[in-house]
DNA sequence: TCCCCTCCTGTACCGGCGGTACAGTTTTGA
DNA sequence: TCAAAACTGTACCGCCGGTACAGGAGGGGA
């Protein structure tokens, strides 16, 4: 009962580097099943197939991000008490995690899918809508407490500007893959939060360099 | 000769959809040639491999997306003369030109190539890579022209910056298609057009509203 | 002690797919 | 008209996802 967790542990460690390097459809379950030790059988015991690992996998993507998020954000909260001081101090909290990560960020698992969706069913296909939506809901929250102290300096859509804290993050990733430059997510985390800065600091109180 | 090539691009054309849809791993030849209506030896008469085939795909989409980038950009500079408001302009067009998209933006290849990365030569991931180089380049030449006439708010790295164009219209599209809300990739160009706006406009000549 | 349940292993098999090989046929442009 | 280009047809290979099913080790509770 302990073993068994610890099993299928093992194998979602083993696929989720391995989804993110070469997609759902480049990932064998043979290759799988080598890495792990284990055999064909004993893969299918846990998982019934293809589509039901990709289920497990990107729960817990999803439940590990929200976490991290989680945890940033509520330190951010614990130092610093004004809502707009907060929210960028855990922009750049997460942006020193970010570049943190030895081999850069592996890869985001809601993208990978995103680009996958005719190969899933529905199910999938709304958890990871439900996902972003999450995201959205989140950052939306923080920027709505900041709103209610501080005007934009331009009129923004706050769940628009939710997003962006995603596209950021997401665009991030597929440039710092693509480039092989583990430091470019990390800057433009950074580069968000100047926008952030900048939208809702007052210019009185904004000095330069 | 000239059928050869008209083929050839059936092919590529058949193939961009379903790659953009499911993945290279998810996209069966046998189905490719089912859907142009060729035969496998045809298939591979075009084409050595599945490889060889990413390579021309991905050739043709960076091309295609160079020459749209070119239009808007020029277009806008024919337009008005000034360098900062010749690319918000460009931002306009490339908003507007996206969400006249029917069914939203398809994807992007390079964003399917770096999660694939595994999967392909060095030579494709080298071509990505330069493909985002590229723009790297070209909005970091834009800005810098900007930059030249009016002094940015905050200091912030042209590279970088040139970078979160991308990085907007990569997570822009990831978003877009996980949510199946086809506007949310013009609404994140504008929000980013509003940054920029932001972030070089003199606060005298940014009126409320 | 026995038994049952969880957690596997082993073996055999199927069909789809990527890819190869190669001979033959039609189409087309100079 | 003739050669090259652009295919078709057929046969085959090995990998992979998936199915089926029998059986076994090991631990925990009655």
């Amino acid at each position: 009962m302990r073993k068994g967790e610890e099993t299928r542990t093992r194998i979602l460690d083993v696929a989720e580097a391995a989804v993110l390097q070469k997609g759902f459809g480049g990932t064998s379950i043979e290759e799988l099943i080598a890495e792990t030790g284990i055999t064909k059988s004993g893969f299918f015991y846990h998982f019934r197939d293809k589509n039901e690992l990709a289920k497990a996998l990107l729960n817990r993507y999803i439940e590990n991000d929200e976490r991290i998020y989680d945890e940033i954000f509520s330190r951010a909260r614990d130092l610093v008490d004004d809502p707009l001081q907060s929210f960028l101090l855990g922009l750049k909290l997460l942006s020193e995690l970010l570049s943190d990560l030895p081999n850069g960020h592996p890869g985001c698992l809601v993208a990978t899918v995103c680009y996958y969706e005719r190969l899933f069913d529905r199910e999938i296909q709304e958890t990871n809508r439900n996902a972003v939506l999450a995201w959205r809901r989140r950052f939306g929250r923080m920027l709505r407490d900041i709103m209610e102290v501080y005007p934009p300096r331009e009129p923004v859509n706050i769940d628009q500007l939710a997003d962006m804290v995603s596209s950021v993050l997401e665009g991030g990733i597929v440039l710092s893959k693509t480039l092989k430059e583990p430091n470019t997510l990390a800057e433009q985390v950074l580069m968000l939060r100047t926008f952030v800065k900048m939208l809702f600091l007052p210019a009185a109180e904004m000095p330069r360099a």
